[in-house]
DNA sequence: TTGACATGTTATGTTTTTATAACATGATGG
DNA sequence: CCATCATGTTATAAAAACATAACATGTCAA
């Protein structure tokens, strides 16, 4: 079966486009909440905040705490990861599947 | 933002462990719905049959009728898209990450 | 120290997803 | 034709995810 419980709250948490969004956010440099919050000015704080955690949960985002600020880092490790172990093999398989189509066509 | 219609489904769709596993047994060679159901006992057949509907929905599952028998194929293609515009990108920064992490072990 | 600020927590209503039951269709083989 | 089998549909209950409000904490700067 395909689903380890660490790699079930990567793709969990990968399933919502906002989440994304915030990884995309992060990619540049490390952001706080505050700034994030601004970002995504349609969403309340709190629901910004709870995506936050469900990416810590997730190991998508690691925290570093100074002061009163709390500084959001992207990880990208666990999406590096379910690559390795998952979809690479798919992405594979689709080239297989194109090349054998082009040698359909060309044949 | 990150979040195409398609990609979105697809992204849906594969949070499910249930959805990578129908999609793991259908890498081999595609199976009839029944054969499906079979294969994961411990759920109703409708269960299931919501599931392939969903995939189907993400093109990740493409059908094919026979008779009164449906064939559920695996679509590699979708998977390949979201790896493309996506999860590639943060691969290959988790890769960046690991060798400074490496090289700063060295130095 | 005190007021403003950045963040955190708990509770709650709403929507989506998941799982199932009950019923329906339509091909196949005798 | 007719019983059976594989599949499909509609409805619905239960669980999870999502969004927000109301309230709480801890920090900084004057």
């Amino acid at each position: 079966m395909s689903s380890g419980d660490e790699s079930d709250r990567v793709f969990k948490a990968l399933s919502a486009a906002i989440r994304r969004d915030i990884l995309d956010a992060l990619k540049d440099r490390p952001q706080t909440t505050g700034e994030l919050c601004a970002r995504f000015p349609a969403l309340d704080r709190c629901t910004v905040m709870q995506h936050l955690r469900v990416l810590e949960g997730a190991d998508l985002v690691i925290v570093k705490r100074e002061g009163r600020e709390r500084w959001n880092h992207l990880n990208p490790l666990p999406i590096k990861h379910i690559y390795d172990r998952w979809i690479g093999a798919y992405a594979g398989r689709a080239v297989e599947v194109l090349d054998r189509l082009k040698t359909d066509l060309e044949g």
